[in-house]
DNA sequence: ATGACGCCTTCCAGGCGA
């Protein structure tokens, strides 16, 4: 099965170039992010007829989040627990014997800003809540998790050190999701690899490779021995066909 | 040092993203 990750920056003005990277690429899961309307507003039709079916925790203008799947998937989970305040940001689905589960983690703007702290026990309440799901089920968590974990994540860390994706606190967040029980599988596949999921729409951020890897794919131990390849889809960061592409690549693992 | 691009919104300048 082909599982992916994506924040769209926007379905409305992304779902034609959804559904080229769908026709393309052929995935039978996708969490995707940022799609920025309601529920009401979610275009099931237009994707039924390319082949897939949606569990939908979706929100006016900002943020919302989404499972696109071939299969039929059961809706266990919209929206974090305690973590209202933030929007919604969680959807969790059971298909084909997995559990998957997107995040759009805060983003927190800046360290002096009050969003950090905000940010930081956002973390804190998806590790809670994490940690009391049902360990017998071999679990996904793919998202846009707006942090950096390691200096090799980040395009330029010693300008970023201490800046907001780069910071000590975020990091230690992230690795309490590790300690979890949980694996980086880009990382875990890919030791050495520089590779970015973000770049800037701006000054040509894409081209002179100034990036960031934040969008991410955790797995469980059971889950991570299925792994058969994973990849950044760094070429959907381009424009296709005179369409306008995220700010974000897709993130594709496939497992047995 | 700054701004740069693109999405959203009681429709258009301003907020937000990362």
């Amino acid at each position: 099965m082909r599982f992916a990750t994506w924040n769209i920056n926007g379905l409305r003005a992304r779902i034609d170039f959804l559904l080229h990277w769908l026709r393309d690429r052929q995935p039978d899961v996708v969490g995707i992010q940022e799609i920025k309307l309601t529920d009401e507003q979610f275009p099931h039709d237009v994707l039924a007829d390319a082949g897939y079916r949606a569990v939908v925790c979706g929100q006016k203008a900002w943020n919302g989040v989404a499972i696109l799947s071939r299969e039929p998937a059961d809706l266990l989970q919209c929206g974090l627990p305690g973590g209202d305040e933030h929007g919604a940001r969680l959807v969790t689905a059971a298909i084909g014997g997995i559990t998957y589960t997107t995040i759009y983690c805060p983003n927190g703007k800046s360290v002096a800003h009050e969003d950090f702290p905000r940010k930081l026990r956002w973390l804190d309440d998806l590790r809670h809540h994490l940690s009391q799901s049902d360990r017998s089920v071999p679990m996904l968590i793919g998202g846009d998790f707006n942090i950096c974990p390691a200096p090799i994540d980040s395009w330029n860390e010693p300008a970023l050190a201490g800046h907001i994706f780069h910071t000590p606190e975020e990091r230690d967040r992230f690795r309490a999701l590790l300690d979890l029980g949980l694996i980086d599988v880009f990382r875990h596949c890919k030791p050495d690899a520089q590779e970015f999921s973000w770049w800037d729409y701006r000054a040509g951020a894409f081209h002179k490779r100034q990036g960031l890897r934040i969008d991410l794919l955790l797995a469980t131990p059971a889950l991570l021995a299925r792994v058969r390849s994973v990849e950044i889809d760094r070429d959907y960061r381009k424009k296709k066909d005179g369409l306008t592409p995220s700010d974000h690549a897709p993130v594709i693992v496939d497992i047995d």
